[in-house]
DNA sequence: CCATTAGTTCCAAAGTTTTAAAACTACTTA
DNA sequence: TAAGTAGTTTTAAAACTTTGGAACTAATGG
């Protein structure tokens, strides 16, 4: 466990490991781009609780987060996702981000 | 959510989201099958938590346990890994590719 | 039988994560 | 400049996870 590529493995799985947080990122593959406000309708979560989970997501490179005006644009992190669960986007195959 | 595939992705990637866990399974991937007992000078866990450990990858069906006589042999489930983390047996049997 | 071995299960403490309310910040628009 | 919007940060409580000691169970060997 002292290798990096372990450490980031272990840090997608836990990110990955709540339900909360795969549906946020499932989401993401399958539209692309969402701001917060997109996610509104579709969680019964606050807005704190969405946020520590973007964070998370976040931290462990499953998103990149974009601020433009008043709006936090997010998208999945392709190239993580191949790296450690390439059957992520497999499974959830509207990946036509561009 | 409503998806079982979805339950067991998160199940999944919850159990493989702790480091003991995950290096558990790494070593069950190089050596093939273990007893706990293997498992010994490899952790500074009490044997209590290392079964509290093999429980949840069981439950994630990460692993096959099998009682022979005094012993608990475990192996990974490879089925399981193809199915939601290929990238785990890809990686770590022959880690060249880094 | 009885002792030993290789574990599990039960329990409570310690640690971590998840959550929402309240307070805050940054940007936009009137 | 004031008001509103779209979030973040802080805080604290509730829920969950991790841990080891003690007690237990099941199989083996005298």
């Amino acid at each position: 466990m002292k290798d990096d590529f372990d450490k980031k493995a272990v840090r997608v799985f836990k990110a990955l490991g709540d339900p909360n947080r795969y549906s946020i990122l499932k989401l993401l593959i399958e539209k692309g781009e969402l701001s917060c406000a997109d996610f509104d309708g579709k969680t019964t979560l606050s807005k704190p609780a969405m946020s520590h989970h973007y964070r998370i997501l976040e931290n462990a490179a499953l998103i990149d987060v974009r601020k433009e005006g008043l709006h936090y644009y997010m998208k999945a992190n392709i190239e993580t996702l191949e790296k450690f669960v390439p059957s992520f986007i497999e499974t959830h195959p509207s990946k036509k981000n561009r």
